[in-house]
DNA sequence: TATATATAGTTGTATTATACAACTATATAA
DNA sequence: TTATATAGTTGTATAATACAACTATATATA
């Protein structure tokens, strides 16, 4: 590995980094008691507002037969509520319950504690930088 | 986002990056030919040399069933060799075969140059260190 | 040496996440 | 008023996965 020119080190360890992510999430190690898919949908829900099933899989990158099925799951558990779009019946529209955020928040605190940990050792400079550094990429990489 | 502290951005970051680059990955728009699991297998086989289905699914944090049907399937594709461990005839032993190299080559290659042209307006030392952090984060994050 | 136990890998089966297609309900345009 | 478009749900197929049962081989033990 010590080999490889810059660029070929990021391609490889975030290939090596999402395979285990996935691992991680389904496994009894993961962090925290939501799935990855129910994590981000009440994110997005907590941080955006309001949201569409359309909106909600447009964001993630997933059908929205998908979205419908989680949201619909999600609803179940009381984690969400659904209500329908005053100014259009087709539409329904989700918002995170009173549970949800407790729910949200919990796994929020453990994820954080997570990446603390992991970063302890990480001075101030290099948190921020590798923050903006992903935000980058993300913006790059996704369009 | 502006008012997340770093920590929580890089959780915020990751998070949404490894949905979209599953996404990615099996969507029409993925990088190169290879499924995610045919690149890491053949590029684990490239890097470290033959290895057994045990040694794949514990690097990769997969059953080795899962393994072992993902290696038959680049061996019926003859991406890799099979060929018996003279010193135990329960194992296994695979190789990444000349036409394999090809592909991991030519994916390899999009790869790289799909993650140059994301880091194309980088300095060199952010993308050094950017490499840096993302190998500690790994190693930290599994243990 | 003969038998019991452990290990490597394969194959059968169930589960889960996903996409696509068919459908329903509602809205908008012609 | 009818045709078309859109939002969402539900049916169905597929793929990736884990776990369990099994086969073949190796190692330990009586």
């Amino acid at each position: 590995m010590e080999k490889r020119n810059p660029v070929e080190r990021i391609e490889y360890e975030l290939t090596t980094f999402i395979r285990r992510a996935v691992y991680l999430d389904n496994s009894e190690k993961k962090i925290g008691n939501l799935e990855r898919s129910a994590y981000l949908l009440l994110r997005h829900l907590d941080e955006f507002g309001p949201a569409r099933v359309k909106e909600l899989a447009e964001s993630f990158k997933l059908d929205i037969s998908t979205v419908s099925r989680q949201a619909a799951a999600l609803e179940a558990k009381e984690l969400i509520i659904r209500f329908s779009d005053p100014a259009d019946g087709r539409v329904s529209l989700f918002t995170v319950t009173k549970l949800g955020k407790q729910k949200l928040k919990a796994d929020k605190k453990m994820r954080l504690k997570r990446f603390e940990s992991i970063t302890s050792e990480w001075s101030a400079d290099e948190k921020q930088l590798f923050g903006d550094l992903l935000i980058r990429m993300n913006e790059a990489f996704f369009d």
